[in-house]
DNA sequence: TATTGTTATACTCTATAACTATA
DNA sequence: TATAGTTATAGAGTATAACAATA
C-alpha cells in the first residue's frame, strides 16, 4: 500500500480532531484558530504576539485578525511588553482564562477518551514524532 | 507544566510542515488543499468526491470548489460512478498523476529527512495515535 | 425519504507586500 | 538596518442551508 504517509494522516487527524473540538465546544462560538490561541494561553504563560504566532502556526497578518476578535470579546488584552515597546504582550482576560480553562478540559477529555486503549508509549512515541515534524520547518 | 496536549501539538505539527511542504513545491502553485488532495489521490485509487473528503477532512462544499480548480488544471478529472450515478468519480489525469508524484516525493524527502534518528517504535506508535484520533471523530 | 454533490452566502484564514514604531 | 506588529488586498477554506438528481 502507499497511503501511509505520516503527513497526510497528520492533516486527517488534525481536521477531525478539530471539528470534534468545535461540536463539543459549539456554544463558546469560536473558529477553530481562536480556540487554539486560547488553548495555548491556557497555561497562564504571557506570550507576545511573535511568540503565540508560533504556537499557534499563524503568520503575524493572520495572528492580527484573530486576536482582534478575542479582544473585541472580553477574552484577552493586548499590552505592553516590558524592554521592547515593538511587542505586544497578550493576556488572558479573567472571562478568558475561564474559556481558556473549557478549552483545555475538552482537550484533554477528547484525548483521554481517545488513547484509553493506547500504550503510553505509542503515546509518547507521537509526541515525539511531533515536534520533530514542527521542528524541521525551521 | 501544561502545554503537552496531544492535539494542539498536532496542530502546531499541520501547520509546520503544511508550510515546508508549500514552500518545496512552490513552482507547483497549488494550495495546502489542493496538495492534500493530490497526495491522496496519489495511489491511483479512484475515489468518489465524498471518499476524498473523508481523506483531506474537508467538507462536500469546500471539496467541490478544490475540485474546480484541479479540473480547470487539467490535473483530474470527474466521471460517473458505476452503480450509483449520484456519486462523482474522481480520476488523476496523466498530468495530474505526475504532479501528485511529486508530491508524494516531497512528502516522503520531508519525512526521511525529519524522521531520521527517530527510532521505528515512535514512528509506528505516532501512527496508532494519530488514525486513533482520526477515528474519534466519527 | 435519504444520500451525493453543487450552489449560494457570509465569514474566517492565508500569503504577500507596504507601512508604522521601535530597536 | 532589522524587527514587531498592523493594515490592505485578493484568493482560498469553512459552515450552513437550500437545491437537483438519484437511490
Amino acid at each position: 500500500m502507499m497511503n501511509e504517509s505520516v503527513i497526510l494522516e497528520l492533516q486527517r487527524a488534525t481536521h477531525a480532531t478539530l471539528h470534534l473540538l468545535m461540536t463539543e465546544l459549539a456554544d463558546l462560538d469560536l473558529t477553530a484558530s481562536e480556540i487554539n490561541a486560547l488553548g495555548n494561553l491556557a497555561d497562564g504563560v504571557e506570550r507576545t504576539a511573535s511568540e503565540l504566532g508560533a504556537a499557534v502556526g499563524s503568520r503575524p497578518a493572520t495572528l492580527t485578525g484573530i486576536l482582534d476578535r478575542l479582544e473585541r470579546r472580553g477574552l484577552i488584552v493586548r499590552g505592553p511588553r516590558q524592554g521592547d515597546r515593538r511587542a505586544v504582550q497578550i493576556s488572558l482576560t479573567p472571562q478568558g482564562d475561564q474559556t481558556a480553562a473549557l478549552i483545555r478540559r475538552a482537550l484533554t477529555d477528547i484525548e483521554d477518551r481517545t488513547l484509553a486503549g493506547i500504550p503510553a508509549d505509542a503515546v509518547a512515541g507521537a509526541g515525539v514524532v511531533l515536534r520533530a515534524l514542527t521542528g524541521a520547518a525551521r
